[in-house]
DNA sequence: GCCAACGTTGGC
DNA sequence: GCCAACGTTGGC
């Protein structure tokens, strides 16, 4: 299985809108970005990823599971873009901020940190590890 | 609100 | 196919 991180406004789609999404999850749409869209037609059901908010609070806040596999994404006649379906999983009992990623030598070369733009990005499983620990997440 | 970094677009 | 111009993102 792999992990990956997908990015938001809380503004936008919060931690809160997803988790009111329940079971039946929520289209990841509007991604415009050719990196994003490639990283989501890799994922497969059951794939877990981590959700963070961008922008005011800036830390990962929740665990995310793949529920549907690419699909045209159903916000734009454009057929260039596809897009994946996410639950919420659960929340991280301690959020794991920009800055703690930053400040941890084992997340050095995590894409959130060396290239914080890519707004679904691949999660190694040493980071996912890691970032578990910080948040004091499964154990 | 600013601006650096990055991706995309379009003229040549 | 190069590259300058432009728009967007997101940390600060």
């Amino acid at each position: 299985m792999r992990h990956w991180l997908f990015k938001s406004e809380a503004e936008t789609w919060s931690w809160e809108d997803q988790v009111g999404k329940g079971a039946a999850g929520q289209e990841w749409d509007g991604v415009r970005n050719y990196q994003a869209r490639n990283n989501m037609r890799e994922m497969k059901v059951g794939d877990l990823g981590f959700f963070y908010h961008s922008q005011g609070a800036k830390a990962i806040v929740g665990v995310v599971e793949v529920i549907a596999e690419a699909h045209p994404d159903s916000s734009t006649e454009d057929p260039r873009w596809d897009c994946v379906d996410i639950r919420a999983v659960a929340p991280m009992p301690r959020a794991v901020t920009l800055d703690a990623c930053k400040a941890e030598e084992r997340l050095r070369d995590m894409v959130l940190v060396r290239n914080s733009r890519l707004s679904v990005q691949p999660v190694s499983d040493t980071e996912w590890a890691v970032i578990c620990e910080l948040g004091g997440y499964g154990g």
